[in-house]
DNA sequence: TTGAAAGCGCTACCAC
DNA sequence: GTGGTAGCGCTTTCAA
């Protein structure tokens, strides 16, 4: 049986409150009545519920992760950032993958409310953003992580996705090529579209343009449609010679899908990825890709949610913390041998 | 401000035992009462507290999982499976990464049992098994999923990891091999002792040995650690022609190995990896490995953590589910030339 | 059918 | 310093 704080107080002669006191390292209590206390509640094996403390208006300690899918490699990584940054503060964290499904995403912002939770953090898309309303006339804490909601006033931390896709446009053009093609996300994910932009820009400003028929979305099966959808671009007859992917799994699609054809990876063809996931180090070639730096996001995610700002304890945590992408020469990219 | 079982009965004008009816589904109220309720509760955008609830002796509806790391593709897998099955009877998932740290282990578990999960699924390895007892004599359900403890009466789920072992010796010598190694884990991993005694007993029916030299352990860092001891056996003088590695990981970091020293694989160097993660999928060549059916384990996990054997209801469950290892021939391996 | 009331384990306030 | 006690939100008898 579990011991509780009853259990304490009879064995060790004093009322609960005191127990409570030495729990809490709160209050006045003689050093005698201390020790006495704490020698009973480690005899007895005693660890006070969470579960009651929280009942009395204490926090539960525990955080919410929204990701689309655990199994995601990227998405994991980030799993491990929060997952670190939140032990570090005592918090815990419940993973929920919601396969970019609305439907799941509310499931689990009404089971993580029910669940008293201290903090939602948000990395996955929310098409119907009022999905979003129940919980912050609750005024829980609610943080975006690698994922922004457009018009919304969160606080969110995101990578400069943007300029990442900037980054991939500028080091594939340094390389000479001008026919380049785009392997998009579902159209719905905003990062993505942000790294379209991004890219789409400043190949536009290189006086090159970005035809429609050279961007290609996917849906669930990121490997599968990537490399679907790459295999497609290769086979026009004028085909891209290089191809800027929106993650990883896209552009492992897209190797696949040259390997298969025959392209060489970079001579023929260059690949630049996104996420910089372990992914990237174990293709061959080794996937060029643009980092995210996924650990500090997840503590800043934390911080924030947890309004622990180390930094300045005074003002205003910013609502939108933009970090920047950082470009990875790895070898699928390569200037254009004619 | 969130509503309470309170608000609720006293805007609909009954008890708020009325209302707990509603809520649970049980006792008698008459029609009229339940959709009166029902009504204000919609109202008031009320969901009943789990935190309220688990202290008046109901479940908390939340099942802890540790394992080395969640960031660990193979990992990731597992959590996803237990998160689904769990989800699927109502329960949500705390993560806790333990590095393979005991002392990170008793601290999850002790925080674990002080949120008062309804049970814990364990995925990492434990070296002091008196670290379960303070659970166990709290009689929190716990459950091994992926690795065994040695001599321990806990229910476990594994893959059969001793064939796993000697599926990739056969293989192996099927194709002609007779100069073998092996990629070790931590030598205080059970899984990957398993798999290695299944190797080598199968390699030594063949008539050959596997001597001590040809199997390097690593420790923390699995793709590096399996590069550097790779690249250590295959610099001998006699180098062996085939590797089986304990988890696609080290196998990548073999892969890495023989490319760096211009040893093509397969033709001069079979490798076989084990887990048959999303990695070796992605690696060219694509790697042979041994794959775990780990969507079934974590059903299997959560069914028994939770006693919902669907099948028998009345049989005890089984101490022990050993999953069949299933060899996947991708192209790392291949018969040796001469 | 319905509701009053006794907890569940713990915190915090208040008297002593 | 110390202990009594009123809740926290909900479940569950037990009378009415």
């Amino acid at each position: 049986m579990k011991a509780t704080i009853y259990d304490v107080a009879r064995e060790a002669g004093v009322s609960i409150a005191a127990v409570s006191q030495v729990i809490n390292g709160k209050g006045k209590i003689s050093e005698e009545r201390r020790a006495k206390i704490t020698e009973v509640m480690e005899k007895l094996g005693y660890r006070p519920s969470v579960i009651a403390a929280a009942l009395t208006g204490k926090k539960t300690y525990t955080l919410g992760l929204l990701v689309p899918d655990i199994s995601n490699p990227f998405f994991a990584e980030i799993a491990r950032a929060v997952e670190d940054r939140g032990d570090h503060h005592g918090y815990s964290l419940v993973i929920c993958s919601t396969d970019n499904q609305d439907e799941r995403v509310e499931r689990y912002l009404t089971l993580l409310q029910q669940k008293s939770v201290d903090g939602i953090i948000i990395g996955t898309g929310i098409e119907d953003i009022k999905l979003l309303e129940p919980i912050r006339s609750k005024s829980i804490p609610v943080t975006m992580i690698a994922r922004a909601l457009p018009g919304e006033s969160l606080q969110t931390v995101v990578v400069d996705d943007y300029e990442g896709g900037r980054l991939a446009a500028r080091h594939l053009l340094g390389l000479g090529h001008t026919a380049l093609a785009v392997l998009a996300e579902h159209p719905k994910v905003t990062s993505s579209q942000e790294r379209i932009r991004g890219f789409r820009e400043t190949v536009a400003e290189a006086g090159l343009s970005l035809p429609d028929y050279f961007v290609k979305s996917s849906g669930r099966e990121l490997v599968k449609d990537g490399k679907r959808n790459a295999s497609e671009l290769l086979r026009y007859a004028e085909r891209p010679t290089a191809i800027f992917c929106c993650n990883d799994l896209l552009a492992i699609g897209a190797l696949q899908a040259a390997s298969e054809l025959g392209i060489h990876v970079p001579s023929e063809l260059s690949v630049v990825g996104f996420d910089n996931t372990i992914l990237a180090q174990v293709t061959v070639p080794a996937l060029t890709t643009i980092a995210q730096p996924t650990e500090r996001m997840g503590e800043l995610a934390v911080d924030l949610i947890l309004q622990k700002n180390a930094g300045q304890p005074d003002e205003p945590p910013p609502l939108r913390t933009v970090l920047a992408p950082e470009l990875i020469v790895r070898q699928t990219t390569a200037a254009l041998l004619r």
